[in-house]
Formats: structure tokens, C-alpha cells, sequence
DNA sequence: TAATATTATGACCACCGGTCAGAAGCGAGC
DNA sequence: GCTCGCTTCTGACCGGTGGTCATAATATTA
């Protein structure tokens, strides 16, 4: 998950042990990384602590410090890891051959479904957009979740521009400004189908309300016939 | 902001030292809130301390606790007062004579221009929505809050259903479900405005991504002529 | 004024994120 | 194989926070 880990095999014996070393830290780094993912996961940021994660990972909780400069920091960092896989998954999807407006709508829908299935994924990136966090936050981070967030997007307009040039989508739509739109509705209604103990609409309920975004938002920018 | 307040001028010699109790005990609550409420918008929630909110109502720590059960509670208090101006507003539009999109685009718009001008208030409200605060939380005060956004979203969807009357508005189309969807279309797009330090987009230049996000909404419900 | 009930106080507690001086581990040179 | 020096690890410790509670102050009643 984002972190070079320099498999480079070449073991003259000055620099095999740095490479043993750089490995082993890589290796630290990851444990530490899968038990605080599998906490947050779990229990919520917020009702899990540094020493919670220290134990998970067998290591103590200056160790931690060594690693990663703040919890925040921490929990960004799965972030990125999410951010990879639904990239994945959109890029898939891309470059498949088919209907414009399907394609589209499986974005939409992979995207709010793996949100779905990941509450907490979800609700971490949530949480990363609010004040507080971002003030504790090394730059370099920030600066990098915006790039991912630009990339996703990225898919999104690209196929918002092909349907302008088949002439589905209305010429005056601005394929960057759609998408963001369309994201940002998305994690709006997100925010509410991943309360739990919500008195209305449940779980499955929610994806019917996805799908009608989706629908209005797209009737929107359609060229009308 | 939700309290009784119990201003009777009835005066009769017996129940009037019950009354006056009655009177200083909410009136030491609204100071609370008040001096709550100017730190919570001045300097957010979490860097907003109980020692300070207690310094400035000029009563002590513990005392706070005889009023408001949690931090929590406290600044939820605050929230509902918030509804209110919102609901004032949406009222009075509502309640215009004119045409049915303009008036459904100034409902969109206040709302949106309301939790600009108020980020601390927007900001509450959303962090409302997050599983540990549910949790922490009266019961009463969650039912509140659930009250009041389906008296809003009713405006909206009032509007809708006299749109589909007047046939500009597909049959298809169920009001609440779309004013629901507009609502959170809304205030998605605002956890991304209300961000100070982004690099992107300032605070005027997301209007008009409000104003297109709206049109996209609308331009999926209407009735294609 | 004395007895009682209500309300206010602030020292105190548990807990958490984060630090740092020192311990432990490990490779290099003699 | 022993020591020296560098890197990595540790956990006691710190400052600060939300929340509690025995006690004090105040108001009400008799």
C-alpha cells in the first residue's frame, strides 16, 4: 500500500544489509498498518486508541511514533489504501466497451457500493474533510489524497466528455464540474445509508435512492431529443 | 433553541417562588448556550473546552453538567436552534406567490448560502450524523433533530408535488424522494465548501457548482415538453 | 433562627495522544 | 569475541480533556 518497498535483488554484500533493514522496516510498517486498519475497521477512529493499535501490532506505542507522526496520519494512510482499490475498480470498468450511460452508472453505483461495504472506510474519509483533522496533517498527505481524489474523478469526466462527443450529454456540461457533482451527491446520501440504526430505510433500501440520484442527476445533463 | 421559557405573568403569591426558580434555572441554561454557542462558532467544536464555555457563562464546570448531560448534548442544543432560522426561511418562500422552479432554486440556495454564512453550524450538523455521537446522545434530542429535517425536506417536497400538479414535473417523480436527494446533494457539495484552506475552488466560486448541481437535479425531474 | 432542600463548586479521576531519556539490538573494526 | 557506535525500541511520563462527587453555599420553610 503505497509504500515503495525496494525489492531491488541485487545483494552485493555492502548493500544487502541496508536492503535487509529497509525491508524489515517496510514489513513493521505494514503490521502496523493492517492492525490499525482492522481496529478502525472494528470499533470506529475514535473509540480506538494509540495503545489499542500498539498491542494489535506487538510493538509499543513510542514505536508507533517512529512510524507514523499522528494518529491522523495513520488512518490517512488506509485511506489511501481504499482510494487504490475503488481506482482499480473504476479503471476496470473504463475500459470496458459498452453503453456510455451503463458504464457511468456503474461507476456511480461500484463507487456508493463499496462505500457501503466498507462503513468505516467510508466514514474515515468522512471524517478526513473536517477541520480539525486537516490542521494536524502533514501537507505531503493532504496534497496526495486530493491527487487520488482528482484521478477518480478523472474517470468519470473522461466518460462524461465521451457522451458530449456522441452527442448524449449536453454540450454546455462541464464533464469535471459533473463528476465532482455527481461525487459529492453520492457521499451526501453515503452519509446517511451508512447510519446504522436509522428509524426509516435500511441497508438495501438505499440503493433504489442511488440509483434515482443517479438518474436525475444524468436526465440533467442529457441532451433532450 | 428549544426551551420552554415559561414567561407567565401570573404572579399569585404561591406559585410565583416556583415560578421565578423555574424562570432562573432556564435562564442560567440559555446563558450556557449562549456563551456555547459564540465558542463552538468562533473556535469549533473540539478546540472548544467545558473549562472555557463554563468561564465564559460564568459558572463553573460542574454546573454545566447539571444542565446539559455531555459536551454533546450541549452543542446538539445548539443545532436545533439552527433548524429554526432554516425552517423561518424556508417557510416564507414557501409561502410566495410565483414560479415553482425559482422558488424551488431559492429554497435550494438559502439553504445552501445559510450553512455557508453559519460553516460552524453546518459543521455540526454533519458531525451529527457520525455513529459515536448517536451513540452519546438522548434519545429525545435525535428524535428532535429527525422531526425537524422532515419538516424541511416537507417544503421541498410540498413544492415538488405542485410542480407535478402543474405538469412540470414528471409523474414519476415521488417529492420526498427527490427533495431528499436535493438535500443531500447539497450538503455534500458543502463539506467540500466549507473547507477553508482548499487550494481549489473559494467560498464565492462554489455557487455556481450549487447552482449547476441544482439545475442537474431539476433538469432529471422535469417533464420534457 | 434552625432545619431542610436545592443548587453551585472545584479538586479530583480516568483516559488519551504524544514525548523522550534510556535500554536493547546489531553491525563493524580490532 | 569484545567493544564501540548507531539505529531501533520501550514504557514511564506529561499536559490536557470530559466528566464526577463530596462538600459548601444558598434559598426555602417552619
Amino acid at each position: 500500500m503505497a509504500q515503495p518497498q525496494t525489492k531491488k535483488a541485487e545483494p552485493p554484500s555492502d548493500s544487502i544489509t541496508l536492503t535487509r533493514r529497509e525491508r524489515e522496516k517496510a514489513a513493521r510498517r505494514d503490521t502496523i498498518l493492517e492492525a490499525a486498519k482492522d481496529l478502525f475497521y472494528q470499533k470506529g477512529f475514535p473509540d480506538t486508541t494509540m495503545e489499542e493499535i500498539a498491542a494489535a501490532a506487538e510493538v509499543s506505542k513510542g514505536t508507533l511514533y517512529l512510524y507514523f507522526s499522528s494518529k491522523d496520519e495513520l488512518y490517512v494512510s488506509i485511506i489511501l489504501e481504499g482510494f487504490q482499490i475503488i481506482d482499480g475498480k473504476l479503471e476496470e470498468i473504463s475500459a470496458t466497451k459498452g453503453d456510455l450511460v451503463e458504464k457511468g452508472r456503474s461507476m456511480f453505483m461500484t463507487f456508493v457500493e463499496f462505500c457501503l461495504e466498507n462503513r468505516e472506510y467510508f466514514r474515515i474519509t468522512q471524517y478526513f474533510l473536517s477541520e480539525t483533522a486537516r490542521r494536524n496533517l502533514p501537507a505531503a498527505l493532504i496534497e496526495g489524497l486530493s491527487t487520488y481524489t482528482t484521478g477518480l474523478l478523472g474517470y468519470v469526466a473522461d466518460l462524461v466528455a465521451e457522451g458530449k462527443t456522441a452527442g448524449i450529454i449536453r454540450d454546455d456540461v462541464d464533464p469535471y464540474t459533473f463528476a465532482v457533482i455527481a461525487w459529492r451527491t453520492a457521499t451526501g446520501i453515503l452519509d446517511l445509508a451508512v447510519i446504522e440504526d436509522e428509524t426509516g430505510l435500511a441497508g438495501g433500501e438505499y440503493l433504489d435512492l442511488f440509483e434515482q440520484a443517479f438518474d436525475f442527476l444524468l436526465g440533467g445533463a442529457m441532451e433532450r431529443s
